[in-house]
DNA sequence: TATTGTTATACTCTATAACTATA
DNA sequence: TATAGTTATAGAGTATAACAATA
């Protein structure tokens, strides 16, 4: 047991704490939050800004509000990573012919590249922290935080 | 469906990110945190601080570091976190007996009512996030986000 | 009037380096 | 020399209010 990192040291006790849900959520959460930047080490690509990406690719087209919609971004928050992704070339940005208030987003071919390339160091990131868990472990996890998903507000 | 919130609008789709636990847990972990301060609402409590309480009412006479390190909270962010609660007259702080570089922490009465009126409150808010989950499968969640808390670092 | 994106702003959480006092 | 707590600071994530352009 390491006693520098998040184990609890010996005769600890989290009291209440321990039987929360929402505790470990943020627990396990922040496990994957802590290892994506080392998985995705010289690619700049943060989780949201992946996230995003990963939206827009699946998306052609959508507007900046409903990707942020899509993913619990609120509009004002959506302005900056935006920019982030236009500016490193792996989103295209352009005034929607539809309705000129909103952007049509799309990935550039850089995009489709950087989006390829994380796909393949996330796959190994979660294999690794989920290596404890059989195939149908991992489906049950899956399906259990989708479920609570659905209680957003 | 609410399509103003989290909830995916019809014909969108997540991409690659669907299939991933970090992005579900991310999610899920949120629904919980957005949620905690209404549940919590005119208690000042925070989810971190409920924490904090909940560990040195168990552990009384912990140190400032201990909790941090059974929390995941490191060194200096614990300094205003546990001077909050102090002023708050939730926990109390004396230097300690063994070790006079540290302080050793405990629970004062009000930070007991505190934590129990807190407690009250969270198991309430579990309940309905987790209204879907039936006793079986709140159990087996809790069971999968040890093992992956069990990666950290 | 309502909606899209924007600006400005603020708060919380988290992270690192450098300091002090004790051990 | 190492550890407990501290200070200063900075970067992310997230939240609200108010505005311009368009619907």
């Amino acid at each position: 047991m390491n006693l520098e990192t998040g184990d609890q040291e010996a005769g600890i006790s989290l009291g209440p704490l321990g039987d929360l849900a929402g505790y470990h959520l943020r627990r396990a959460s922040g496990v994957f939050g802590n290892d994506f930047p080392r998985a995705m080490a010289g690619t700049g690509l943060r989780q949201v800004l992946f996230g995003i990406l990963s939206v827009v690719a699946a998306n052609p087209g959508i507007s900046q509000g409903a990707a942020g919609r899509t993913l619990g971004i609120q509009r004002p928050n959506m302005v900056s990573l935006i920019n982030e992704l236009v500016d490193a070339g792996l989103i295209d940005r352009r005034t929607a012919q539809e309705d000129r208030r909103a952007f049509a987003l799309t990935i550039t071919d850089a995009g489709s590249d950087a989006l390829a390339d994380g796909i393949e160091r996330i796959r190994e990131h979660e294999q690794r922290l989920l290596a404890d868990l059989d195939a149908d472990e991992r489906r049950t996890l899956i399906d259990l935080l989708k479920r609570i998903e659905a209680k957003e507000d």
